[in-house]
DNA sequence: TACAATGAATCAATCGTTTGATTGAATCGG
DNA sequence: CCGATTCAATCAAACGATTGATTCATTGTA
C-alpha cells in the first residue's frame, strides 16, 4: 500500500516539526503511525531520507501563491497583500500546521533538504516580493538595495513566528495576545515597511550617476548603493560613551 | 580545581552552540576539554545543568551594553548606534563567538535557560531600544505601538544572523559577500527603520484622541493603536486573483 | 588523616538499523 | 480453471553502537 508511506510522512512531519530531527525517534513515529518499524527502512531507506521527504511534502503541498495583480493595482496594495499573506502563513494555525513549522526549522538550521525548499518555495516568493519592492524605487536602483529592502520586509514577518515565546516573555501575556493578532500585525508591518521602502526610494532618487552598462553584471554597485543609504552618523567608538555591565 | 569547571563550560558552550543540545555528547565535550566524563556529574550534576550554566555564562559575560548618550544627542544617532551595536553582535565573528550563537539558539528554541537570558540580557536591551523608538513618537503613543516598532527593528538584525545560509542561497555567493558586510548592513537597517518609525509617527500624530487614563492598564488600546496604523488596503480574498501552484 | 577532585570502568537504557519469516494478492504456464 | 510461483509489503525480534549516568578506587593537597 502507498497508505503506509503517506501516513509515515504525515506523522513524521508533525513529529519532526514539534521536536526536531534529533529528538524524534523512529519508534515514536512508527507507533503513532501504527506501522512497523521496518517500514521506514523499506519505504525511505533511513531516518534522514524520511525527514527529507517530509520537508519536500511540506513545501510541495503548502503551495507557492502566485499573486496576479490587476494592471492598475498600486504597489502599496500589492505590498500589503504580500505581507498579509506571509503573516497569515506564519501566524495562522491552519491545518496541517506542521508544514510551515518544519520549513521554518529547515530554514533556521539547513540540512540536505534545504536547497530544494529554497528553490521551489522561498525563492519564488522572494522574487515576487522583490518585484513589488522594485516598483517603489527608481529604475536604476541596484539589485542589492532591492534585495536588502525585501529582506527587511521578510524579517519582520519571520520575527513574529520565530520569537513568539520571547515576545510573550518581553511584553507580558496580556499585550502578547493583542500583539500577535494576525491582521493587526500585518497592518503594522506593512506601514513600517512602506515607510522604510519610501525612505530608501527618496534617498536614492536624488542622484542617478553612471547608468550601469548593459553588459555589466552588477558586481561593482557599491558606490551606487551608498547613495541609497542613510548619511552615516557618527557611531560610538570603542572608548565612546558605552558602559559594559559585568 | 575550578579550572576543570571553567574549561567544561567553555568547551560545552562552544559545542552546544555548534551542534545543539541533543547532538552534543558529554563524551565529546569531555574529550575536547581533556577532562574525565565523571567531571560533568561532579561539577554540574548532569548534561542539562551544564547546558544551563553555559547559557548563563554566555549572556553574563557577553555584557549588556548600556548606552549613555549625551543630552543633546539626536534620536537618529541613538538609533543608528543601537542598530550598529546589534548588527555588530550578530555578524561579527569575535572571539568567543559561541556566546551569541548559543543565545540565539536559546531564543529560537527556549529551554529552562531562557527566562534568565531574557531577564538579564534581552529585556535590558529591548528597554533601551524602546526608549529610543519612543523619542520619535508623540508622548501618547500606545506602548504596544512602540513595542511593535522595536520588534521591527530587532527583526532585521536577527534576520542577517539567523538566515545567513538562506541569504547566500537566495542572492548568490558574490552578492552575499557584500550584503553581509557589517557596516553596510547596519546603515541599511538604520535607514529602513528610520523610515518605518517616522511613518508610524506621522500616522499617529494626526489624532490624539482620549488620553489614556492613568489607572488604565492599557488593555483597550486597539482603537488608539489603529490611528498609528496604515489605512488598511483591500486585501485579496480567498477567491481573489491568487493562484496556487500545485 | 580528611576531603575535594579525578580516573577507569561499567551501568541500564535507547538509539537507528537490520534480519528473516510471513502474509496476501498478482502473475503465469498448463 | 487451477496450482505454482513471484513479489511487494509487513511483522516480530534482535542487532551493534552509543547515549547519559553511575560506581568505586585512586590521587593530590591541606
Amino acid at each position: 500500500m502507498d497508505d503506509t508511506r503517506q501516513k509515515l510522512i504525515d506523522v513524521a512531519g508533525q513529529t519532526f516539526s514539534e521536536k526536531g530531527f534529533e529528538s524524534t525517534t523512529v519508534r515514536e513515529v512508527c507507533q503513532l503511525a501504527g506501522v512497523n518499524i521496518a517500514a521506514i527502512h523499506y519505504h525511505f531507506g533511513d531516518k534522514e531520507r524520511l525527514y527529507i521527504e517530509a520537508v519536500k511534502y511540506a513545501h510541495c503541498h503548502q503551495g507557492v501563491v502566485h499573486f496576479d495583480w490587476p494592471p492598475d493595482c498600486p504597489p502599496e496594495q500589492k505590498l500589503a497583500g504580500m505581507i498579509a499573506h506571509m503573516v497569515q502563513m506564519m501566524l495562522a494555525d491552519q491545518t496541517p500546521s506542521w508544514h510551515i513549522e518544519l520549513m521554518m526549522r529547515e530554514l533556521a538550521r539547513p540540512t540536505n533538504a534545504c536547497q530544494a525548499l529554497v528553490e521551489e518555495f522561498i525563492s519564488p516568493m522572494f522574487v515576487q516580493l522583490l518585484a513589488i519592492v522594485s516598483e517603489f524605487l527608481p529604475g536604476d536602483a541596484p539589485l542589492i538595495v532591492r534585495q536588502r529592502l525585501a529582506f527587511s520586509v521578510v524579517a519582520q514577518c519571520l520575527l513574529y513566528r520565530y520569537h513568539r515565546p520571547i515576545g510573550r516573555l518581553l511584553v507580558g501575556e496580556e499585550t502578547f495576545q493583542k500583539m500577535f493578532d494576525i491582521n493587526e500585525t500585518a497592518r503594522q508591518i506593512t506601514a513600517f515597511s512602506l515607510g522604510g521602502i519610501r525612505a530608501a526610494a527618496i534617498a536614492g532618487e536624488g542622484e542617478a550617476p553612471a547608468e550601469p552598462l548593459p553588459g555589466e553584471d552588477g558586481v561593482s554597485h557599491s558606490r551606487l548603493s551608498r547613495s541609497f543609504a542613510l548619511p552615516s552618523f557618527a557611531l560610538p567608538t570603542d572608548d565612546a560613551p558605552i558602559e559594559v555591565q559585568p
